[in-house]
DNA sequence: GGAGTGATGACA
DNA sequence: GTCATCACTCCA
């Protein structure tokens, strides 16, 4: 299966992280080993409007990357712990991504991180094999009714208008490959 | 329920 | 320079 083109993810934020879910992230480990890992949980992070977004602070170091162009990686450290790993996605100016927080078999962002051994080596690079992580398209079409929306976790700070906002994405079951 | 952990952004 | 905060996980 061929990665994914940049082009996808330079889509409205919503629809790729509707989309993602099915996907298979790939890894390609120092050794040269080969893993993959289907996707099950994304969340959207949508414009600088969106006070769930670090942009919505504006453009800093940190969210530079966030302004740029789809298919981008953005990673950031969050409680000196974890890493998380998101996707840029959206056109070149407007700050969106998509966090990708659980793997089948793997849940939650900041354990697949470390699972997959990913790091702020990955930030601002390229979602494509040239950066050793990038991702593939589903093994099987994901049927619209597998996927169940809800909202977004642990952003109460952002208000209850940000909160309630359905954007986040899990599949219902693991059953397909 | 509560601790651990350090980069980040806001302010001086 | 200081300080509070944080898109989390683990243990009790």
């Amino acid at each position: 299966m061929k990665p994914l083109p940049l082009s996808f993810f330079k889509r409205p934020t919503l629809a790729v992280a509707k989309d993602l879910i099915g996907c298979r992230l790939v890894r390609r480990r120092g050794d040269g080993t080969i893993e993959r890992h289907m996707i099950t949980e994304t969340e959207a992070y949508d414009g600088h409007d969106d006070l769930a977004s670090h942009a919505s602070k504006g453009r800093t170091p940190r969210t530079d990357i966030m302004f740029g162009p789809g298919g981008y990686w953005y990673v950031y450290l969050i409680y000196g712990m974890y890493w998380m790993l998101n996707v840029v996605t959206g056109p070149k100016d407007y700050p969106a991504a998509v966090l990708i927080r659980g793997l089948e078999g793997i849940s939650g962002p900041g354990r697949l991180t470390k699972a997959l051994g990913i790091s702020h080596a990955q930030n601002k690079k390229p979602v494509s094999k040239k950066s050793d992580l990038w991702i593939e398209g589903p093994m099987k079409k994901i049927p619209p009714g597998m996927i169940e929306k809800t909202a977004r976790i642990g952003i109460d700070y952002a208000g209850p208008l940000w909160t309630e906002k359905e954007y986040r994405f899990v599949l219902k079951s693991s059953k397909l490959g």
